[in-house]
DNA sequence: CGATTCTTTGAAAACAGTCAATCTGTGTGG
DNA sequence: CCACACAGATTGACTGTTTTCAAAGAATCG
């Protein structure tokens, strides 16, 4: 690697880490040796579109931060489907949790739908984190909550509602995505089949 | 109230609070000390079967443990539907955690399928012993990463499979609640309809 | 441009929901 | 103890939604 090849590397990263220092500053306040501390345990990785982060099989080891991009989580079942369980676009946060926490090798895969940054946490540097920094600890246990609720918010939708509904939720829920994420992939993400999203569409 | 009422009650007390103990020493050992300071801001509660714990509309106070009986969360739709989102029974915990945590009104309700006794946790009381009682502490965050893990399977699985499948599952996996709940009870769980859960069942 | 992937459309089949009627078991009051 | 009421479960016929399969059209990318 050349030095300007370095040099460009190191500035990449550092635009990175100011996304993510801006990110969590919207949670609380964090001093400078705080912000050094997170920065020395984290590393940075930029992803191209298709590239994998996460394969079926293999024992997730990152916390993913979004700085830039959109990824997925999917899973493939024996025929060969397609089922999207989770976006992250930028400011959101993406990993196999089961797979992070109970060393079981995953069901899922992860991957990017955009070209795309990430910050990898180390599941034993966020521990570390959590420990020493209490602001990143509550924002943590604040992420995670959200996340339950969210996760339970949509089995409730997916048990109640009918294609259509769960369609007209997602656009009013996620504008932005209806439009950034190809519609075969929204229709993976509701569960249903891209025709059946498309003749939903197509209702006016 | 009596005496002897008073009496028993504590004594009922004291075995609920004992197989509270029992159930949090098999996460990791606690002191005397941590013991009674759990005991001294928990509260008993004993309910009978279809006496509610939470409503619609109301925001919810309580982490409840249930020592003894079988409850569950559930919503109504518009058109009077119940679904019920989760069951809880012996050495589990039931409560909304939405509601809890952000404060808002709560879209679930929460009842007694069976007469049960039940320990609650105001939330104040659940983060200091989160502070207080490390091991405590450890063992909230371990329920709280199986509680998200299994409503994202639940998810997974309410998007992929069919009412044959979903129904399978949960016999396979709980096939003591297949018996003891009431079966358009798991149908509402499911997500299907009395009357399909029949006819899934009625195939040998 | 040519190839590939994505979206749309049509027709048939599978699946689950709805409504109504009947059957079953349980518990309660007379 | 019986009769009755009631809730839950089953069954049948019908409806509606979603899937499946096939083919054609549109958009994207190298």
């Amino acid at each position: 690697m050349t030095i300007i090849n370095k040099l460009l590397t190191s500035f990449v990263h550092i635009i990175m880490f100011d996304i993510f220092r801006n990110y969590i500053t919207g949670y609380s306040a964090f001093t400078d040796n705080e912000l050094a501390l997170i920065a020395s345990v984290v590393r940075f990785k930029t992803v191209r579109k298709h590239q994998h982060l996460l394969q079926e099989g293999e024992i997730a080891r990152y916390h993913y931060f979004v700085a830039k991009g959109l990824l997925r989580t999917y899973s493939i079942d024996k025929k060969g489907n397609e089922l999207i369980l989770r976006f992250a676009r930028e400011n959101g946060w993406i990993s196999d949790c089961e797979s992070l926490y109970m060393g079981t090798p995953s069901q899922f895969n992860i991957d990017a739908i955009e070209n795309s940054e990430v910050i990898l946490f180390e599941n034993s540097a966020k521990e570390l984190l959590m420990e020493q920094v209490p602001a990143f600890g509550k924002m943590i246990n604040t992420l995670k909550n959200k996340n339950t609720v969210n996760f339970q918010n949509r089995l409730h939708e997916s048990l109640t509602s009918n294609a259509e509904q769960k369609y007209h939720n997602f656009v009013a829920g996620y504008p932005e995505l209806a439009l950034r994420v190809p519609q075969h992939m929204v229709a993976s993400y509701l569960g249903v089949q891209p025709e059946t999203l498309s003749r939903i569409r197509s209702k006016r």
